[in-house]
DNA sequence: GGGTAAACGAGACGGTACGTCCAGTCTTTCA
DNA sequence: TGAAAGACTGGACGTACCGTCTCGTTTACCC
């Protein structure tokens, strides 16, 4: 499996990473979280195993990067004049992306990982969900105009673990008509 | 009718299963789901690895075991004439009972075991889950006299959802007014 | 494969022991002496191994007593009035015997515990192979009438040896002229 | 009992395999064949099992490694003008280095290997086995100079048997003098 | 334009854990 | 009371990965 690679010498050779993450890809569609071991990685790369511990120290790292590469392909967050559905159609191209992609078997492996690890927790926590609950903030903000910010993080919670919670479990698979129900449920006005 | 003769022979000893489970428990509050291993719990059990086996073919099997015997002691669904207090009251003391206890361990151990183990996915899914999806379902149901089984079950993965992101992020320290409000929401009266 | 035995109590069963020889035996011949466990004997005799440690304490013990019943079927020394020819008859006989049946796996598999079961050893050098080797000795007095003891005594153990080596190299499979040849030489009258 | 050891990269480390196989030594030595275990070796060598395993894939390996290297420290066929005197010097010499060395051990626990395991069988016979046989061949031939081949090689067969029954049966502990008889008979001259 | 430094493939290495097999012993049940 | 059978501890099996380390090779940069 691995490809014939000309050495660049002295500076990092971009064809290696691109090795690296294509191989981490690949293993993650055909054998999911569980076949994923840096060294199958290696393996399928063609890449000696210090060399991914160099640019990705963890597994949780690896897992990251791949899932990011994956994300610039397809879920952008719209903004149309019905901040409702931008919400909705964003969790349903989210939910189609893990299911479809490679990335729902990285999340499940990071999450997973991160039970485990203090690093990659720390990782998951403070590196890796912030910008992601920063989108769904912003969406709600706009559906929920005078929430208080402590109302709309809730309220972001509640939108990351129903997802979670599908991912998990593996039953992303659900009629978007109930996906836009729970989202009707997380926004509904705050009782008085 | 002949009578089926009963196997001679020994039996089970439950000092071994007690001193398996003490074992699986201490190492959960010790180390956490990273150094749960059958092999560490064989060796502070005094067990051999094939009695483990035996009576818990899997990972999940024993940490499924661990909490349940943790959950006799102390998370009881209550059942007052003020529904939405109970349901408060289950989900602090449920986050309570993960922060303090072996459980929130057990728990994430087995929801990360299930990431990369189709049969701990199996096991959590039809036969871990169930049963605490419909007490959350009773629970919401007298809430929502009026609504549908499915808006039940719809709002029961939304406060399971809830619970599991704060478990897996190791936030399960929340004040009992965030929960509280959070309930509120899940619970909110459908649009009309 | 356990088969239905009515239990008889507190005295000895014979059914049991023929089941648990019958076990050992089928293990030999399918599965050869690697096969050859006391866990697997228990299992298919359907019986418990305490019981097959009770009458056979070693493993040694189970082995012997598979060879000594097969050896009743088939090989016993003749006596003509060639001598010579019969030593041959007995060997070709023997080594017939070792080959077609359950009898070889078991005694390669006595010789080979032996090398690490001092019990085994004693067993072996002591009780299996005496009458064997005064077998030899008597046929071989009758061929060098007037040879000493420790003559004829030297002569048995170059026939053993040489049957030894051909059996634990698997290459038993010999033409009966060599076997011919090589009785002709330990037979060779003692250089004057 | 590990050693420190500087680590050599990827090259394979000297050091190492010299642990491994004094261990190995060490162990044969004072725990005899019975001791003998990959485990056990990998322990007292302050090595990794999979370690061994990469060097050594079967126990067959080792054992046969461990002979070989006592070998070159003693067993030498000389080539004096009596070339019968030669063969009783180098079996006296090689059952001494089976009695007094590590080497009785490894070649016991090599046979009884062999009756159990096909690899190990295939190692003995076509590795082990032929360039022994070949030294015993040319002494013989030096003998019996007009013998066949086929003559030469049953003598070998039977010098080679009455050996292992010797130490098989650990009575390798004989008088020079028997040993020179037994000599005698297997090189008679062949009837006419 | 020759020497140095970094990146890289390769893979050895000590470890930990896996899940299984077997040896022997202990305990319970039953005739 | 003693025979039978299942449960048990414990040790070894051979394998998969872990993360670290050291080699030797190949450029790219700097002096």
């Amino acid at each position: 499996m691995s490809k014939a690679r000309p050495p660049t010498g002295s500076r990092r050779n971009p064809r290696v990473s691109e090795a690296i993450l294509d191989a981490a890809r690949e293993i993650l569609t055909e054998r999911g979280a569980a076949g994923f071991s840096m060294e199958a990685v290696a393996q399928r790369a063609g890449a000696g195993k210090p060399t991914i511990y160099r640019w990705w120290p963890t597994r949780a790292d690896l897992l990251m990067d791949v899932y990011e590469r994956e994300k610039l392909v397809s879920v952008v967050p719209a903004q149309s004049d019905d901040p409702n559905d931008d919400l909705l159609r964003y969790t349903v191209n989210l939910w189609q992306f893990w299911s479809t992609h490679t990335a729902g078997q990285a999340f499940r492996g990071l999450i997973a990982e991160a039970q485990s690890s203090p690093a990659a927790m720390t990782a998951l926590r403070d590196r890796f969900l912030p910008p992601r609950l920063s989108t769904i903030r912003e969406m709600l903000g706009r559906i929920l105009s005078q929430a208080s910010a402590e109302e709309i993080d809730l309220r972001a919670r509640l939108w990351l673990g129903f997802s979670w919670q599908a991912l998990l479990q593996d039953q992303i698979l659900m009629e978007e008509v109930d996906i836009g129900r729970a989202i009707a449920i997380i926004t509904c006005p705050s009782g008085a």
